[in-house]
DNA sequence: ATGGTGGCGGTGCCA
């Protein structure tokens, strides 16, 4: 069930069926073990699983209409799936499929995360997503005391430094890059997870989204908002990670590009 | 610049 050395992947892919020929094209050169989707953009029944299947892939999906989406596949087996934060506030519907965890390969549990944009930060979204991430971090908490690895990867919607922003003055009042949100994204290492990429690649300007927008692609004017946070068990055994570029610069593009880890076996 | 990107769904909303 264990690959050798399995590489888990996360993607915003703004629609998986917009998507789909893209993302089995990337599936078949890039071979991941793990992938972990966000903004599918449609509900469990319009997701492609049998295409995807037939690419050797089980799928887990926890789907909405239009808006947002997530799922999990895997070619290690997938298991004990959880849709939506288990701590869901009192006073109301989180109507929003923003989260999937599941456990693969038999031992490492992941999660697939599409946290709220919170623009316009002077708007309901921001304390929305304020509170989505304080949500989150309560569950992390418990997540990281299990005896499995954890990786909670996905489009965080957070810059966690100037460093992740092609113009840091520009986006400071942002939602992305806000204090208040950066402070939420220190909070969930606090807990003793480790990013990835920052850990691997620590210096300014590895991106994972570029706008559709202003030719922001041509120009390299990126942001880095898509993350792979390992618990103490996962970084332990962390081998490598990157940001696999090619996807953006192909015909019919997500805005996003996948990020990825490669583990050691035990 | 009269717009500017793109997906959903069939009109504006969302990012």
């Amino acid at each position: 069930m264990w690959a050798r050395m399995p590489t888990i992947a996360t993607w915003n892919v703004n629609s998986i069926k917009a998507r789909l020929p893209a993302v089995l094209d990337w599936l078949r050169g890039a071979r991941p073990d793990v992938v972990l989707l966000q903004e599918i953009k449609t509900v469990d029944d319009g997701f492609p699983a049998e295409a995807i299947e037939d690419a050797g892939y089980a799928c887990a999906v926890h789907g909405q209409k239009s808006y947002n989406g997530v799922a999990i596949l895997s070619r290690l087996g997938l298991e004990d799936v959880t849709r939506g934060l288990p701590n869901r506030p009192e006073d109301g519907e989180d109507e929003q499929a923003r989260y999937i965890e599941a456990v693969v390969g038999g031992t490492l549990r992941v999660a697939s995360i599409y946290l709220p944009n919170g623009n316009p930060s002077d708007s309901p979204k921001f304390p929305y997503k304020l509170t989505w991430m304080e949500r989150l971090r309560a569950h992390a908490a418990g997540l990281v005391r299990l005896d499995e690895p954890v990786i909670l990867g996905g489009d965080y919607n957070v810059c966690p430094t100037d460093g992740d922003v092609y113009d840091p003055a520009g986006w400071r009042d942002d939602a992305l890059c806000r204090s208040e949100s950066r402070e939420r994204f220190r909070a969930l290492l606090h807990l003793g997870y480790a990013d990835a990429i920052a850990v691997r690649h620590p210096r300014p300007g590895v991106y994972t989204y570029w706008d559709y927008q202003g030719g922001a692609w041509q120009k390299d004017n990126g942001l880095r908002i898509d993350h792979l946070l390992l618990s103490p068990l996962a970084a332990d055994r962390l081998d490598d990670a990157g940001v696999d570029r090619a996807p953006r610069g192909a015909p019919k593009a997500s805005d996003h590009t996948p990020v990825w880890v490669r583990l050691r076996d035990d």
